[in-house]
Formats: C-alpha cells, structure tokens, sequence
DNA sequence: GTCAAGTGGATTGTCAGACATTCTTTCAAT
DNA sequence: ATTGAAAGAATGTCTGACAATCCACTTGAC
C-alpha cells in the first residue's frame, strides 16, 4: 500500500463548513461583542436546518467562541479586560515554548516558508489592508507553532488566538503598531533562522508583551 | 440591590446533563478505546432525543474527548504514546506554572483546604479503590489551579487532564505509583505551603515526569 | 480455495415541523 | 411613575423521516 493512501480526503460535512462559516464570521466581526444570535436568523441566512445549526453553535461553544446561556441562546462573549491578560499570559507560556523548540528543529525549508511569510506580512503592515495584517501575522505563527514538535501546543494556541480574534483584528489595524509588530517578529525569526533558543524566546516574549499592551491600549480606547 | 443577586442559579439543561454523564462515562472507562458510539443505542440509555444526544456529542468532539470522523460517526479516541507525550509536555508546563504561581498568592484558608485533599488521597493511596485514588488527586489540583490566579490556565489544564484520565486511572491502580505520587504530592503542598516558588515549581515538575514515566510504563505493559 | 465484485442491513447526516417553557417587552392599572 | 399582567419572541426538546454512506457478508469467477 502507497504511504499515502492513509491521507484519504475526508468528507466535509455541511456542520464542519458551518462551523467554519461561523468562525469566519466571527473573528471578521460581523457580530459586536455580547450581542445575540438567534438561530431562527442564522438558520435562514446559511441555509441549513436548526438542530444542524445547534450542532455547529455547541461546537463553538465548546471552543468558547461564543457563550451559551441556558434559555437566553447563544451570544458572542464579551471579554473584559481581565480575561484578555489571563488568555494573554497563557498565550505567552507557549508561545514562547514553541519559538524556543522551533528554533531547534525548523528544517531548512519551512525556515524559508517562515521568511516569505516575514515577507508577507511586511508588506501587509505598509498596506492599508488590515484584513491582510491579521491574516498573514496568523500565517507567521502558524508555521512556527507547525514546527515547534508538538500538535498539542499547536492546537491550544490557535484556540486561545481565536477567542482574541477580536481585539488582535483592531490593534492591527493601526499602522504604528502593525510596523513595530514587524520589527519584533524579525527579531523572532532571526533568532529562529540562527539556532539561538534563548534569543528566540526572549524576542517572543517581548513581542507578547507588547502586543498585549496595544490590546489593552485599544480597548481602552474604545470603551 | 444585594451583591449575591447577579449569582441565580443557571438552570440546568439537558444537554448539559447529557454532557456531563458522558464525559463521567468516558473517564470511569466504560468505553473501550477506539470503539465507536453508537447514537441510537445512547439515546435509548440516556433517555433522549437523537438531535440532543448529537449536540451534546459535539461539544465532547470540541472538547477532544470524543471522535467524530464523518459518515463513521463518534468514537472513543486511541491515543498514541506520541499524543500522550503531547499533551504531557503541555501539562507540565502549565502546571509547573500555575504551582508557582499558586506558592505566592494561596490564601490561608484556601491551603488548609489543599492540606485536606492531600490527606484524602494519602488515605485513598492506602485503601484499594482507585477510583478514590484518581478523585482525591484530582481535588488536589483542582484546588492548586483554582488559585493559580489565571482561570485560563485553569481551565485547559483540566482539559487535558481528561484527556488523559484513561491512563491517568490505569497508572493509579498500582499500588506502588500512587505511594510515590503521595510523596511527590506532599513535597509540591509543602513547597506551596512555605512560599517557595522555585521549590514548587521543581518538585511540580518532578512529579509530572514521574507520572508520565508510570503512565508510559503501564501502557507498554498493557499491549 | 482464494480473491473480487456485488448486495443488503446498519448507521450516520440532515431536514421539517411541532410544542412546552422561558425570557422580554409592551401596555394598562393603580 | 411604578407595578403587574398579557402578548410576542426565542429557546429546549422531541418525533419521525429519508438519502447517503459504510460495513460485512454472500456470491461468483478464476
């Protein structure tokens, strides 16, 4: 048997493609933050039924993408200040465990992947797209978080970088930040590209730190 | 307005209940491993619908507690020795974290509480039922990440905690294990107890790579 | 006798429609 | 103006159904 015949595509069912929908929807904020969904609406405007529809709502749930009060539905969270720093700081502890284990096993070729992602994202943050910004930023980590030897990691982190979806998207959207994002994460990919652990997770917590600053910088200039 | 006023009671759906059943179903291990979930004989057993018994499913799949593979439905997932190096090597560093941080902002009464659950498994590790063994530590920690000041932290740790609980309760029927686990236990209260931080995270993260050796140990010699 | 193709039962994915329960909001009465 | 009741809206849950898919078994060919 081929070693490739395990890769089987895998039927993509109408709740995986809702749930996605939904997901997009939310981290492109169509929803303001605390406001209902109500399923009646949903159901119509994606064109499935409502237990299929409930199906995809407790999935996100589960990933606390969005809340579920019992009798009152499902609503898009409002997180407050506090629950920013606690996902912020567990974000920290490992990220910046994946940068350090990425810098000593990133293989030549995903290394390259990381620099034309650098690449993108430069030029993302001298755009006005900040659609862009937030995507190949994402595209960045993702790649380092791939490479870091550990799927668990991987995954808790996209978990936790979604349910902040929100707050990355608008102080991304300033142009300082987007150019001093950049410098940090060439710092990180340097340190990555020359082995050096202790300088790759120094850089990534600095960049942490920061951008959990600009989160709370424009959060509070919002509100 | 009186302050307790905002705390009503959420009622309690039966979805959540459903949930809760089947998450304490899988972790008493009353399904095999790899084994699939059948829908309509859970329904029969839980005494629900198929579109309830489905949502509740989902939340599980989000939670990684079940499978959900399309056109195969849900099954118990069968983690490889990689997957529970996985979520090992993410546990310890969440755990190490949140016993440090525990070490230096426990209240007083909250630690007396810690030395009561350490009592209780100290009596489980003795008795025969490990059942007991696996609740009384479960106490134990609950009780450190509950005042870790991060609920973040606290709640994905117990997510990957029950992950793992399969192993988790097959590593504590022996006897020998769960002794040298109380050992351990008593070292991280004690280090917590005097406010050593740097002792708590040490004798934190003994204990984890000793109970990921046993767990490693067990499953090897069941297969 | 072994292997391949085909067939039938079992199971999932999805839908429509319904109804009781529980909010929410409006409107009337004090 | 405050309170209370009734109407409306939305959720929680169920029944029943049907097509698509998968699995195991039988059948047939070599």
């Amino acid at each position: 048997m081929p070693p490739d015949m395990n890769l089987r595509i895998l039927p993509r069912t109408v709740q995986q493609e809702t749930v996605d929908k939904l997901r997009l929807a939310i981290f492109s904020g169509v929803f303001e933050p605390g406001s209902r969904l109500i399923e009646s609406q949903l159901c119509v405007q994606l064109g499935i039924s409502r237990p299929s529809l409930r199906e995809a709502l407790r999935s996100l749930a589960a990933e606390r993408l969005i809340d579920f009060v019992p009798n009152r539905g499902p609503s898009i969270p409002a997180l407050t200040w506090e629950d920013m720093t606690a996902i912020y700081e567990v974000r920290e502890l490992l990220e910046v465990e994946a940068v350090g284990r990425c810098s000593q096993r990133i293989p030549e070729e995903q290394l390259s992947e990381l620099e034309r992602a650098l690449s993108a994202f430069a030029e993302a943050a001298s755009s006005n797209n900040s659609l862009a910004r937030v995507t190949t930023a994402a595209d960045f980590y993702s790649i380092i978080l791939a490479n870091c030897g550990n799927p668990i990691l991987e995954e808790i982190h996209r978990g936790l970088v979604a349910r902040i979806s929100f707050f990355r998207a608008r102080s991304m959207s300033l142009e300082g930040r987007a150019q001093q994002s950049f410098s940090e994460m060439q710092e990180i990919y340097q340190a990555i590209a020359s082995g050096d652990e202790k300088a790759a997770r120094k850089a990534s917590r600095k960049h942490i730190l920061k951008a959990m600053a600009a989160a709370k910088e424009s959060m509070e200039s919002a509100s």
